[in-house]
DNA sequence: TTTGATTATTGACAAAGATCAACCAAATAC
DNA sequence: GTATTTGGTTGATCTTTGTCAATAATCAAA
């Protein structure tokens, strides 16, 4: 793999506290690829072969079911994904396909379950990594089953802010229908929700969104950390 | 502790491996009570001062916000939870109370957090519970967003009737508005549910289901081992 | 620039789900 | 044994959401 990714790569939480040896044994066996968008990367049912980080681009997680089809997460650079599965040896629960021109480092499952065995500072990572994983679904099964639509809709829009980085205006990080399917609904009735946060000051153009009055809408979405922040 | 509850906590994958000193450790600092019914063992929010392990009875997990309350999951013997929150020394996410009079082993989280950092053993073993944890969260989130409530009913009879036996006649193990609570709907709801699975062999007495013909409500259900199944 | 494809929006309608009120049955308390 | 409480069911009604169809807007390719 080629070695100016090493550095970055290494800095992930993940593999930061690892002994050199473990982390080059890994990279030796990685391949680094580059996809066009709209690629499937993972078909969930698939057995986990692949460890995946993403180092540019972005890709969305999504799942099917009787021909239905949800979006349940984006990732961006740079963070791993589908660990769960590999570790565990088991079959993916979710598909990725890549949104935009991406950047992927493969590493072999296998791999990571041998370093996984010998390396006791990467096990400790990994637990870390997979208790936030699992905090942050929890999270989002709160957000799904607590609230509705517009609520939804509303601190999603109030988390987005703050990526951002706080300002009044901000763009969209992904289509409109993806978002619908983040949130469990459909385009048709996201337009609607879009109309239905006016009142509180949510005006959007294309991929824009403009936060006339901040308190008004935070006033109705009710933010809790316990569902909508990253860290805690 | 008493020691007469020693075997069956070791015997949990979780600390099946682990070293005997650890877990003696572990065990010389934890706290066994009994609980009555309905009481509230954790608050969402509050500092995850224990690792629990559920002995006897049943626990339900459940979480609040804007006054809503849903069911996130019900816990039965022999079992963790809260395991996330504890290792991360981050606030619990959801809430736990007990349904029937209860036998909870508590470990001081700040222990498990100490023996985590010495044996490797132990780690490793969180690793894949707390893949499995992930795992299941997200199971239960493509049940909720992939499928109408009638088609979450159906797969929740299947797999409740796999986990008592297979039999056609089984008993649900809880009183139904928390099923309905775990479903995402109302009690109302539910009732009328339940009469939307007759046309597919589905009757309800009570706590009593029974499944007139399993391959009617299996052909509506569509169960999928990628929702459905407990271990993959 | 025009064309074609994709995405977003809107309105009309249908389906699903929530709410409210009434009622019933079983369990518990007195 | 009766009264009360709790959980469950039912019907009526209303809200929310999904679906379908039409249209507009955007973007990319020819």
């Amino acid at each position: 793999m080629s070695e100016t990714l090493y550095p970055e790569v290494r800095t992930l939480h993940l593999f930061s506290k690892m002994a050199d040896e473990h982390f080059e044994s890994l990279m030796r066996g990685a391949y680094v690829q580059n996809f066009p968008p709209q690629i499937e990367l993972i078909t969930e049912g698939d057995p986990s072969d692949f460890l995946h980080i993403i180092v540019a681009g972005s890709v969305e997680l999504f799942s099917t079911w009787n021909r239905r089809e949800t979006a349940m997460a984006t990732i961006r650079p740079i963070s791993t994904f589908i660990l769960a599965a590999s570790i565990k040896d088991a079959p993916y629960l979710m598909s990725a396909r890549t949104l935009e021109k991406s950047r992927i480092v493969l590493i072999p499952s296998q791999d990571v379950r041998s370093v996984f065995d010998e390396d006791a500072d990467f096990a400790r990572a990994m637990v870390t990594e997979l208790a936030q994983c699992y905090r942050s679904v929890v999270k989002s099964t709160k957000d799904l089953k607590l609230r509705t639509s517009l609520e939804q809709l509303a601190n999603y829009i109030l988390r987005q802010q703050t990526c951002a980085g706080g300002g009044a205006k901000f763009e969209l990080p992904i289509e409109k229908r993806r978002v619908a399917s983040l949130l469990g609904m459909t385009p048709e009735n996201l337009s609607r929700a879009f109309k239905g946060l006016q009142p509180y000051g949510v005006y959007v153009n294309g991929n824009q969104v403009t936060i006339k009055n901040q308190n008004d809408l935070i006033g109705f979405a009710k933010p809790n950390p316990l569902i909508d922040d990253f860290n805690t």
